[in-house]
RNA sequence: GCCCCGGUAGCUCAGCAGGACAGAGCAGCCGCCUCCUAAGCGGCAGGUCGCAGGUUCGAAUCCUGCCCGGGGCGCCA
């Protein structure tokens, strides 16, 4: 039954033309008449922006002579193509034309290819398939990729800055009442992976942390410190069901004790004499509300911000601390507090009612979200006059669209996606355009150690912290086998394999070819020898075996991949990229020697391994991830 | 009930702005260190792309329905 031969499919071979490019047409201004996408990069190192150059001239010259009857621009694709037989580049421009024009497609491809313009880059053109246009790189434009890497360095494969629009990424974003657990974990690497790739793009980016210190969590958090310091002061008040109770908890209150002594101590009787009791569920609720009112009016309003403020600092500071290990940095923490105080809040809620977009119902404002695109209004302001929360959303995303003229990138775990619609409504009840908040929702991680998932709760206080992940596998391994999977795509993080030196981890082989490139330098230097550049570079047409050629190829598709990567906010490309670059880099080092008696191919060599390495160091760079030495 | 994400090789996943024979890693089997780190390399084997329709010259990729798994739907934060 499980036959082998018989499945297979017969080939489809289709007949090739091999176009020469001999004729030249200079006068041929760029024409509108491809367009791939907008805002493609100009810069000569993106080869698909060049073809679509030649494209458009060819298409531009058959237009003016009356060949073609072209109206409207042609939306086309420019791809590198999965199978070397089919050259470097594929263009399907004759088989979209086709359609439009109702002609032979490959009829078209021929017509089209025999106006391309004569290239140093492009060696020939072929007409396959159904009417691809297959374009061959030149050797020449290959050995022109080493030079540009030496030359580039670390700015190899960015576009210049602020070449494309603003980006203002707000991330993490988690509630200071705990430290970050692995969840939020992938959330801060994907969040700082995709900036580092969005600035790399081109990009001008700003990466902000919203910082929820306003609602009743914070309460609730401000009177577990109080119940602990009273604890330490020698009170024997019972913990409540819903506080905190993490360890953590003691050092805050430990500090205000320090800071403040006595001051903030209480009889246990004056805490809780007629609160309701404490329970479960509703109760529990009932009794921590209960509390924090309790609270509040035996401080006063110094004593309870004491506490509250103790507790949001050295939460904030910890946080702020882990993230920094971690590689994730912020250019603001934006305080949800300062809302209010600045006045956004109240703005935001009259531009909202200029707008004739609330409404007044219970004793309650709403906000009419249904009729923009919601499922239901949603209330901002309470009955007892308090704002909501939705409303400083709403706040933070006026305040957000007026300091950045570009896009806001949210990036949310994904039990978040109800705030897509939610906060759409509120761009345009506030008069702006919803197309410049883009969502990125990022599907949870599930920790696994010898096949068995961890189990987590926050509840029981079990859960895995951030900082205890990486204690445990090290930061680059968190950083890597986090971006390593589509954010869409729900994790499975493999503790075993994360923290495993042997061959089957995926960060340390990409490391490794970089610690190997750099060894092959050191071992060049005991040797004697000196890396000469420019012998290699004028030597450079010895780099013609197939393990050089294909890394060659590789190393020429970064900038694209950078590109792509950050369009699709999808730095997983990048991961896959990298190790797709060391795959390459270790055949060829099985393979061949590079330090070899010959002066010309051993610099030649030598610039491709220095190459190689740039580019390991620079995409490594952009997902956080060291780029070893020596292993 | 409504909404979001997913269902591709034994496992974990790429590929999905439609395209040329479906890819990688791991696990399995067979090989490779007098030579720049074997944390490496070469080879073999492994797939009804959840199911059924539809659109198209062409569908893993788009549309519809269904099945399975994960998550979300508060005048909480």
């Amino acid at each position: 039954m499980a036959g082998t031969g018989c499945r297979r499919r017969p080939e489809r071979r289709h007949q090739r033309h091999v176009i020469a490019l001999t004729s030249n047409y200079p006068e041929c201004a760029r024409s509108a008449l491809v367009t791939i996408a907008p805002e493609r990069s100009r810069s000569p190192l993106f080869m698909r922006a060049y073809i679509e150059e030649l494209i458009g001239q060819a298409l531009g010259y058959l237009k003016r002579e009356g060949e073609l009857s072209l109206e409207e621009p042609v939306q086309v694709h420019i791809e590198r193509t999965r199978d070397r037989a089919h050259g470097d580049y594929a263009c399907n421009v004759a088989m979209v034309l086709a359609r439009k024009l109702g002609r032979k497609p490959r009829e078209l491809a021929e017509l089209i290819s025999a106006k391309l313009p004569a290239s140093k880059r492009i060696d020939k053109v072929e007409i396959a398939g159904p009417g691809f246009l297959n374009f061959f790189a030149s050797p020449h434009y290959l050995r022109m990729v080493v030079r540009d890497i030496l030359a580039l360095g670390d700015q190899y494969g960015c576009a210049p800055e602020g070449s494309r629009g603003e980006v203002l990424v707000e991330y993490v974003s988690a509630n200071p009442t705990g430290p970050l657990h692995v969840g939020h974990g992938r959330g801060a690497a994907y969040g700082a992976s995709l900036s580092a790739l969005l600035a790399a793009a081109g990009h001008r980016v700003s990466r902000e942390y919203y910082v929820n210190d306003h609602g009743r969590q914070m309460d609730i958090l401000a009177v577990s410190v109080w119940l602990r310091y009273l604890e330490l002061a020698g009170e024997r008040v019972r913990f409540p069901a819903n506080a905190y109770r993490g360890e953590y908890i003691y050092d805050i209150a430990r500090e205000v004790r320090e800071r403040h002594g006595d001051k903030l101590r209480h009889a246990e009787s004056a805490v809780v004499d007629g609160l309701p009791e404490d329970g479960d569920g509703q109760a529990a609720e009932l009794h921590i509300d209960a509390l924090i009112a309790r609270a509040r009016q035996l401080l006063g309003e110094d004593g309870y911000e004491a506490c509250f403020g103790a507790a949001l600092d050295a939460m904030v500071a910890d946080i702020r601390d882990d993230l920094g290990q971690f590689g994730v940095q912020f250019d603001r923490w934006f305080s949800e507090r300062s809302l209010e105080s600045s006045g956004a809040l109240a703005r935001a809620i009259e531009r909202l009612d200029r707008e004739g977009w609330l409404y007044l119902k219970d004793g309650a404002t709403w906000f009419k979200a249904s009729e923009l695109g919601d499922d239901k209004d949603r209330v901002v302001v309470r009955e007892n006059g308090r704002t909501t929360y939705f409303a400083s959303d709403v706040a933070y995303l006026l305040d957000k669209l007026e300091r950045c003229p570009g896009t806001s990138l949210y990036i949310f775990g994904a039990d978040h996606h109800g705030y897509v619609p939610r906060l759409k409504a509120a761009a345009r009840g506030l008069g702006e355009d919803p197309e410049r908040l883009d969502f990125q929702l990022v599907q949870f991680a599930v920790l696994f150690r010898g096949g068995r998932k961890v189990q987590m709760s926050t509840r029981s206080g079990s859960f895995v912290t951030l900082r205890e992940l990486r204690e445990e596998v090290g930061n680059d391994a968190a950083r890597y086998f986090y971006v390593m999977r589509s954010h869409e795509q729900h994790l499975d993080f493999d503790l075993d394999l994360a923290k495993s030196s042997a061959n089957d981890n995926p960060v340390y082989y990409i490391q490794y070819a970089h610690a190997r490139i750099a060894s092959v330098f050191r071992q060049l230097e005991s040797r004697g020898l000196r890396h000469n550049q420019a012998i290699g570079e004028a030597a450079s047409d010895r780099l013609d075996g197939e393990h050089e050629q294909a890394l060659l190829r590789t190393l020429g598709r970064y900038p694209e991949v950078i590109e792509g990567a950050a369009e699709r906010r999808a730095p997983h490309v990048l991961a896959h990229y990298l190790h797709e670059l060391a795959a390459e880099f270790h055949a060829w080092y099985n393979h061949s020697q590079f330090l070899v008696e010959d002066d010309d191919v051993r610099n030649a060599r030598l610039n491709l391994v220095a190459a190689t390495g740039q580019v390991l160091r620079n995409g490594l760079g952009l997902i956080g991830v060291s780029a070893p030495e020596d292993m």
